[in-house]
DNA sequence: GATCGTTGTTTTAAGCATAAAATAACTTCA
DNA sequence: TGAAGTTATTTTATGCTTAAAACAACGATC
């Protein structure tokens, strides 16, 4: 990679890699590599998916969510379960329903709420698409010892925390600002 | 609510994570941890550009691609850099064009080839959202210590060749099934 | 018991993304 | 040189995603 010439100080102007690259910014390279590692992963599910069954990750993230939760969701506990907007959820469960995959029934008490449930074919093909996602991710990181692998999910875990934290204390900042 | 009758089938296994969850399944949990901290990161930056640039991720992801390479690069190389598909990039660099930030012109040696470079006003603009977003990244990060943002550089370092890896006998095996 | 704010969902408009097919320019090699 | 294969890009069809606005049902309060 270019070995950008770097000046010496801190002095506002590297612009080498204001962007992202080389030298300090070490929280920009995490995340950098942090990204390349999900895109990474998620290409390969991805690709298990459309391969294997003709279908898509965030219907697979959808039923996920329902098999994990073994109970009927909202469509807004599934889109902040997703953390994706609200609408996004509205296709997305038009389509897996139109697949047969999940069934959506109005709330008894509260008549704005839709309820969504995994069909029995819903719970039966994502069995048989979970078992193949473990084996691709379990297959991608094989070659990390465990002890790498623990190490990660501690520090992930520590960086979610982080990240979470950090939002919390900007949304107050928000407020101020309006 | 499905205690879904279990056919016998994968036998050994606590089914309640299949999909995600506690148990084992190590790979599975780190995966799930790391989707959420860049989903996370992701939905702060793409926030602060469209607050603060009224932009998008993708389109500073393009600019951060050339200013980093610090010269015109290709369709192709974009679209290699950026791990998205040809078709992709077409649109992405019209909307940058017709922004002004960006141009295109057909490299001479070979006339299929569109070489996209940075305006002024790009690498202008661009280095003010460079700026913003360092803040953000660096803040989302501050309470992790040095030692465990080098930590976690590391092991995502090694993630990444892991899953690299992976794919590339994948790849192998693939071709062997045609 | 009407009005006001809130909450849950859908709609809208625009943009992002993919896979696959199509186009066009290049290269090779017989 | 010209047919066959390869590479770079665009097009097409479809689906995902967002932000913002609209809609609809709820809850409280006066």
């Amino acid at each position: 990679m270019e070995d950008a010439p770097r000046p010496g100080g801190a002095a506002r102007t590297d612009d080498f890699e204001t962007g992202l690259g080389a030298g300090d910014g070490l929280e920009l390279r995490v995340w950098l590599r942090l990204l390349t590692c999900s895109t990474l992963i998620e290409h390969g599910v991805r690709h298990g998916l459309h391969r294997n069954f003709d279908t898509t990750l965030p219907r697979f993230d959808v039923l996920a969510q329902l098999q994990r939760a073994r109970k009927p969701l909202s469509m807004g506990e599934l889109s902040r379960r997703l953390m994706v907007t609200n609408g996004n959820i509205t296709g997305l469960v038009d389509r897996l329903k139109t697949e047969g995959l999940v069934d959506r029934t109005r709330s008894d008490g509260d008549r704005r709420v839709q309820m969504v449930s995994l069909t029995p074919e819903g719970a039966a093909l994502f069995e048989r698409m979970a078992a193949d996602n473990r084996v691709w991710v379990t297959g991608m990181m094989a070659a990390l010892s465990r002890a790498e692998k623990e190490a990660l999910f501690d520090l992930l875990g520590r960086l979610k925390s982080a990240v979470l934290d950090a939002g919390q204390t900007m949304e107050e900042a928000d407020e101020d600002d309006q």
